[in-house]
RNA sequence: GCGCGGGUAGCUCAAUUGGAUAGAGCGUCGGUCUCCGAAGCCGAAGGUUGUGGGUUCAAUUCCCGCCCCGCGCACCA
């Protein structure tokens, strides 16, 4: 790709020019405006400014060193110290035939090839999923088609919520209230009740709690009852799970709940204790502060009345139970023995920062080689809002099933298309409904920059104009009707790149490899949706400006490849954000 | 109180992490189908980027103060 031909050579220029300056800073990116170009590079001006040098002469010794003619059109030097790379035409001609013969789609495999493994979704056993799980479920699988796609190695956990002290008051429910005929019909909404009712129970009876914790006490000693509903919860659960991730099209590697690792908790504390990064205090077991980081930024300290206060990571409750600090240790434990990964991403709640923050100074005071070896990110995210700028929910003020909201948003979406669409069978118009309306949920979670809060709106996601799922579905079936009608496209007529509009578009194209990487690296799934509502913007000006079918050769044939590779890359982009597309809608 | 997010057009949000004249969508107003799919396209109006300082060729972005909003702050995850 022109992008790394182009930022390659200008570190060669700069590296003969100032061998002591730092080569990853010298960066090359898509140019703001047409008019300066296709590339710009503003990292010559930091240089300059950290030789105390001026910009604009170092500007020029490098432009004279760099050697870029055989692509590029003698290097503008332009206000302070800009460098503006304008292509040859017959270098972007020459991409788009390559890209036509099938040699590439604007993207490159990365060079250097990562293991990651990524942790998303984590829906918890014996309740329903909710609109809460779209954010991790969706922008988690979507970062790990993205990292696939650049050519890593990626492996997918979901660390489900399958242990805990919700299981002995659910062990209680299951035992006295269970209906059986309930079960069959929904388990999810019964077990759901059976938590909800031997709750309110145990609120106003301390005798009820006394009874669950008795029960959860059996299930973690191994009593074979108690264990055995205990997986016949999780089998319930766990075919809830399918149906939902095979409606969202997500799956993953391995399924490791936190009680997989029961086994281990003890081992986990106790050689944390014998490290000395934990200490017993009040009966349980935790990790207090070090001292060695300010209290500002220390995540074991806390401002209480005045002055510094401990606020320990507690990972043995004075009743000898675990916390998920430790479960968390001990998978982190588990992941990098079994995959030795160059970087772990745990995509969960921006509420949740601080855990992770203790989390990973935890591991680090515990196993710092280790801990030197891998990359720990945790991604957050903000919350789902409704109108009325509170959390989302029903009319009622429940939280929203997430099973319900996806019926929801294809029956509305079947609404539309039966509307537009009669001429299509009921079958037909089911399908697009699917395709669209799963998509439309999905395109409003990932378009927003993914640390904002942002409020859920029916009529916004499933509007036919904007920036919606909807519209670049439609401009991905007009692309493709055309490809479909125009028949064998003549690849001799070779490709002619004449109108504004052509070269907008395929401008826009070629930057398709720098978007997925900014968006691997960054995690922000968003910056590649922003690249898709812009291609599909190029595309429909285009289709506009320029007839396809209607036009002579040579742009006939040229005009038809454009359309084929928009779709292409309209089609993979979304594919790669865990979105469908249709021919027809 | 302390920490972490956030505050950008009437509304909902971007801004490739310090770049060139801060961009979209919705809404408002106007134009555009005998012509490859109008679920489209074109145009107009709309801004002191919460606020006051600072750093520099350049600040929505970095630093400091203040004002609002949300979230978190040992034995739930």
């Amino acid at each position: 790709m022109f992008h790394s031909v182009i930022e390659a050579r200008l570190r060669l220029a700069v590296a003969a020019v100032v061998p002591t300056a730092n080569l990853t800073v010298v960066q090359v990116r898509p140019a703001t405006e047409s008019r300066f170009g296709e590339f710009q590079s503003n990292s010559l001006m930091s240089i300059a400014r950290s030789l105390g040098i001026n910009p604009r002469q170092l500007a020029a010794d490098i432009v004279a060193r760099l050697e870029l003619g055989d692509i590029c059109a003698p290097v503008e030097i332009a206000g302070p110290g800009f460098l503006n790379f304008r292509l040859l035409p017959a270098a972007l001609v020459g991409l788009v035939t390559d890209a036509l013969a099938g040699q590439h789609l604007f993207f490159e495999p990365t060079a250097r090839s990562k293991s990651i493994v990524i942790d998303f979704s984590s829906p918890n056993v014996a309740k329903p999923m909710h609109v809460g799980h779209i954010r991790s479920t969706g922008i988690g699988d979507a970062l790990q088609r993205l990292w696939r796609l650049l050519g890593h190695r990626v492996v997918t956990d979901n660390h489900i919520g399958d242990w805990g002290t919700q299981f002995g008051k659910l062990l209680v429910g299951w035992k006295t209230l269970l209906d059986r005929v309930a079960l069959e019909a929904d388990p999810i909404a019964e077990m759901e009740r059976l938590y909800r009712e031997v709750n309110t129970r145990c609120d106003a009876d301390p005798l009820c709690l006394d009874v669950a914790r008795r029960e959860l006490v059996l299930l973690q000693a191994g009593d074979p009852e108690n264990l055995s509903i205990w997986q016949e919860m999780i089998r319930l659960s766990q075919v809830q799970f399918d149906t939902i991730y095979g409606r969202l099209g997500v799956r993953f590697d391995v399924v490791l709940g936190e009680s997989f690792y029961n086994s281990e908790l003890a081992g986990v504390v106790g050689s944390l204790l014998s490290a000395g990064v934990a200490r017993e205090s009040e009966g349980a077991v935790a990790v207090f502060s070090d001292g060695k980081l300010a209290p500002k930024e220390d995540p074991f300290l806390i401002h209480k009345e005045g002055e510094w206060v401990d606020i320990p990571a507690l990972i043995r409750k004075s009743d000898g139970g675990f916390n998920y600090m430790t479960t968390d240790l001990a998978t982190l434990v588990h992941r990098l023995k079994t995959w030795n990964p160059d970087e772990i991403i745990y995509v969960v709640d921006d509420r949740q920062s601080a855990h992770f923050k203790s989390l990973f100074l935890v591991f680090e005071r515990w196993q710092p080689e280790a801990a030197n070896g891998v990359i720990l990110r945790h991604i957050g995210f903000g919350k789902i809002l409704g109108d009325d700028g509170k959390p989302f929910k029903t009319r009622s003020g429940d939280t929203v099933k997430l099973g319900d909201l996806l019926n929801e948003a294809e029956e509305r979406t079947l609404k539309v298309v039966a509307e537009k669409r009669p001429d299509l069978s009921l079958s037909e118009q089911k399908e697009i409904a699917r395709v669209v309306g799963i998509g439309a949920v999905k395109w409003q979670d990932l378009l927003p920059n993914r640390q904002s809060d942002y409020v859920f709106s029916w009529d916004k996601m499933l509007a036919l104009q904007g920036n919606t799922a909807p519209y670049l579905q439609y401009q991905y079936t007009r692309a493709s009707k055309v490809v479909r009608d125009a028949g064998d496209r003549d690849a001799d007529q070779g490709v002619v790149l004449t109108e504004a509009a052509e070269l907008a578009l395929v401008r826009h194209l070629m930057n398709f490899g720098f978007t997925l990487q900014a968006a691997a690296e960054e995690c922000r799934p968003n910056y590649l949706c922003n690249y898709l509502y812009e291609l599909a913007s190029h595309f429909s000006r285009f289709y506009e400006a320029c007839p396809v079918l209607k036009v002579e050769e040579p742009a006939r044939s040229s005009r038809i490849g454009l359309c084929e590779l928009a779709a292409r890359v309209l089609k993979l982009g979304l594919n790669t954000l865990g979105i469908e597309v249709t021919d027809r809608m």
